[in-house]
DNA sequence: TGAAAATTGTCAACAGAGAAACAATCTACC
DNA sequence: GGTAGATTGTTTCTCTGTTGACAATTTTCA
C-alpha cells in the first residue's frame, strides 16, 4: 500500500518560486472575475470597457489595430468589440486618409458613460487593495514591474 | 477646442492601489498565457493540467464536484475536462456508494505523465520568478495572501 | 414512511476570444 | 509605373468555459 502510494505519486515540494507564481495566477484569477462581474451589470465585458479607457486616454481617435496592440487583444476580436460599443452608440468609426483603416474615438454618450462609471470603477479598485498599506501597495507596484520587465 | 477637451474626457489620476491592481492583472493576464501556451504542446489546457495535479495531491479518489471547487471551474467543464483526460488513459472514474457521484483517480499513465512533466513545469516557475530574489518572492507571496483574505 | 429539497453529473445552448483565410489597400523597390 | 509584399479590418471556424435545464439519486424532516 505504501509502495503503491510512493510509486503512483509524485512528491510535490513546491519552491518559494512556485507558490508565489501560484498564488500569484489565483489572485489574478479572481481579480479577472471579479472584474467581469462589475461589467457584465452594464452588459459589458471587462474587455469592452478596456476599449472605452483607451479611447478615453488617447488624444485623438485611434486604430482598431492600435487598440488591439495596446489591450493585447486580436484584430478580430477588436472589431466585435467595436461593433458591439458601436450599437450602443459609446462610440463611432470614422474614415480617414488610410482606407484600409477605422478611427475609432468616443462619442459624447460614451464619454458620458466613462464619466458615470470610472469613479466606481477606481473606488472598488481602492476597495480591492484596502488589505494593504499604501507602502505596501507601492512594494507590489515594484515588485510586479521587476517581473514584467524580467 | 480646450472646452471640448474638459466636457468630453475625464480626468484620470490614478491612485496607487488602481496602478498597482492594473498591473496585478496584467501579470496575472500574463502568466495565465504562458501556461496555456506551456501546456498546449500536450494538447492540454492548463486547465487540464491542474485537475491531474488535484488528483496528483490528493490522498484518494475525489469527486468531480469536488475537483471543480478546488478549481474555481463549473461542474460541466469538470465533466469535459475529465472527458478528454479519461480518453487519454490519464484519468479513471470510479463509482462509489454514492450513485450519483464519480470518484476520480489517475491512472498509472497519468501519474507516469505527472512525473515526467511536473519538473520541467516547477522550472519554468522558478524561471519566471528569476526577476525577484527570495526575499522579494516571500514578500509578493505574503502580500497576496492578505489580498486573499481581504 | 413519504414527499420536498438538495446534490451530482450530463447535455444543449450560448458567449468570448484566437487563428486562419480573405479582400481591400498601401508601401517599397526595381 | 508596376509588381511583390505588408497592413488593416472582417468573416468564418473552432475551442473553452458558463449557464440553465434535466435526470438520477440522496438527504431532510414533518
Amino acid at each position: 500500500m505504501l509502495r503503491t502510494e510512493m510509486t503512483k505519486k509524485v512528491k510535490i515540494t513546491p519552491s518559494v518560486a512556485e507558490q508565489a507564481l501560484i498564488r500569484l495566477m489565483r489572485v489574478g484569477d479572481r481579480l479577472w472575475r471579479e472584474s467581469d462581474e462589475r461589467f457584465g451589470q452594464w452588459g459589458l465585458t471587462d474587455n469592452h470597457y478596456n476599449v472605452l479607457r483607451i479611447l478615453n486616454g488617447a488624444a485623438e481617435p485611434i486604430r482598431q489595430v492600435e487598440i488591439g496592440r495596446k489591450m493585447l487583444s486580436s484584430r478580430a476580436n477588436v472589431t466585435k468589440l467595436v461593433d458591439l460599443l458601436e450599437d450602443r452608440k459609446f462610440v463611432r468609426r470614422l474614415a480617414c486618409g488610410d482606407r484600409r483603416v477605422n478611427l475609432v474615438e468616443l462619442t459624447d454618450e460614451g464619454a458620458k458613460f466613462i464619466e458615470d462609471t470610472l469613479p466606481a470603477i477606481i473606488g472598488s479598485a481602492n476597495e480591492t487593495m484596502k488589505p494593504l498599506t499604501r507602502d505596501e501597495q507601492k512594494t507590489l507596484f515594484t515588485l510586479l514591474g521587476k517581473l514584467l520587465e524580467g
